[in-house]
DNA sequence: AAGCCCATACCATAAATAGGGTATCCAGCG
DNA sequence: CGCTGGATACCCTATTTATGGTATGGGCTT
């Protein structure tokens, strides 16, 4: 994962033969890396991925017989150590986020004025993630999504002191005593969340309340 | 949010006075910003944010009277259409999560060779987030961290989907048919589940597994 | 080969839950 | 000033759980 030893054995996976090209070419004039394959297929890439010994992976995701993704997952699966570089023009917020958690840690955007490849490369080796502004702002947003709550029927304050106590296992009993109210009240608080969270029961109920967001884990 | 009219009103902070004073006359310079204010410490930033209408903070986090994050914070309460970016030399883990959580949408790292202040200004202005690469990689491992499991007895496959099921509120019954065993099986799994979760029932079993990530929500 | 864990199966009982009603009090709202 | 909804309280019953045992076969590891 870190910067190691000698020359990087490099991946790359691109379908765009002028480009891909260029690439082979700017990694030949290079000095620090090693071209191991030079794919134009996810086929052709699965292959060399099995095949040989890989530092690094550069692909496009808009493949014309697949998606690069699956090329991310080929290689963390046989080369856990290597990194995975993403170039491609998509920059969808699925897209790109099937691709970080499939282990992409640099992620370039095509129309980058233009892709200064071997900065990009000698940043991976050194531990950082090249990332457009653009794509780092898919992240960014993410990362703050979880104050989301949209179709989310609310609780009353009632409703999630009893939804919490219900995450922590207590009974109507404990229920009833932990917020000082009658034993027989607390059922009614708990069907009145099922009616909002369209659960049936507690373990759904607070899967459900989780899915949601309204429950601090 | 989006970059919308004309000039972009700025706060800064930055307690280090030669680079404060760099940074007013970069924006000077450049035509497309209203220097709200330049403060040296919190205190005189918060005020500045109470103060005036603003489009854009750009803080330093390690300030003499306190943390920069509680800018973001203010900021975002005040002028929830701003955006806030850091400028600072931190860069540890806990300090970059909780900044972007804050709210900071950008993230520059004071060593970067030389800041470009007025690009990143625009860049965040039309929307993207411009991110110092090595702060990206914490954010991009921070992602595809949800696979951590520590102090976390494993769940056998059987276990597993049982508890699946129970998230989902099927009965005894209904996870035998589910998954093809005896009814009289179902119990047996479920009480290990609790055992090795520290559960003694089923939505506690189920809080319990949502907060060590076993189960997708 | 012995041991351990998983998965499977069955039985029995006490506790807890779900679901159905009904009713009062109070606060906010048109 | 009524109406509505939240919070409170009580009752009853069928269903579901939780929990205790016991036991067998398969698979993996030592």
């Amino acid at each position: 994962m870190t910067g190691t030893s000698g020359a990087v054995r490099v991946v790359l996976l691109e379908d765009d033969a002028p480009l891909r090209e260029r690439f082979v070419g700017i990694l030949s004039a290079w000095g620090g890396g090693e071209l191991v394959a030079a794919c134009a297929t996810l086929e052709q890439a699965l292959v060399a991925l099995d095949q040989h010994p890989v530092d690094l992976l550069m692909a496009d995701l808009n493949l014309p017989d697949g998606h690069g993704i699956e090329a991310i997952r080929r290689l963390r699966q046989r080369h856990p150590d290597a990194d995975a570089m993403v170039i491609s023009v998509l920059a969808d917020d699925e897209t790109v986020l099937a691709a970080i958690e499939a282990g992409a840690v640099g992620y370039l955007l095509k129309d980058a004025d233009s892709i200064e490849l071997v900065e990009a490369i000698e940043e991976l080796r050194a531990g950082r993630s090249p990332i457009s502004s653009s794509i780092a702002r898919i992240l960014v947003r993410r990362m703050n999504k979880p104050a989301e709550d949209p179709a989310g029927p609310a609780l009353t304050p009632r409703e999630m002191e009893i939804l919490r106590g219900i995450a922590k296992g207590f009974t109507y009993t404990e229920l009833a005593e932990w917020l000082n109210m009658s034993r027989q009240t607390v059922p009614v608080h708990i069907k009145n969340i099922y009616r909002k969270l369209a659960a049936n029961n507690r373990s759904e109920a607070v899967y459900e309340a989780s899915k949601r967001g309204l429950l601090r884990l």
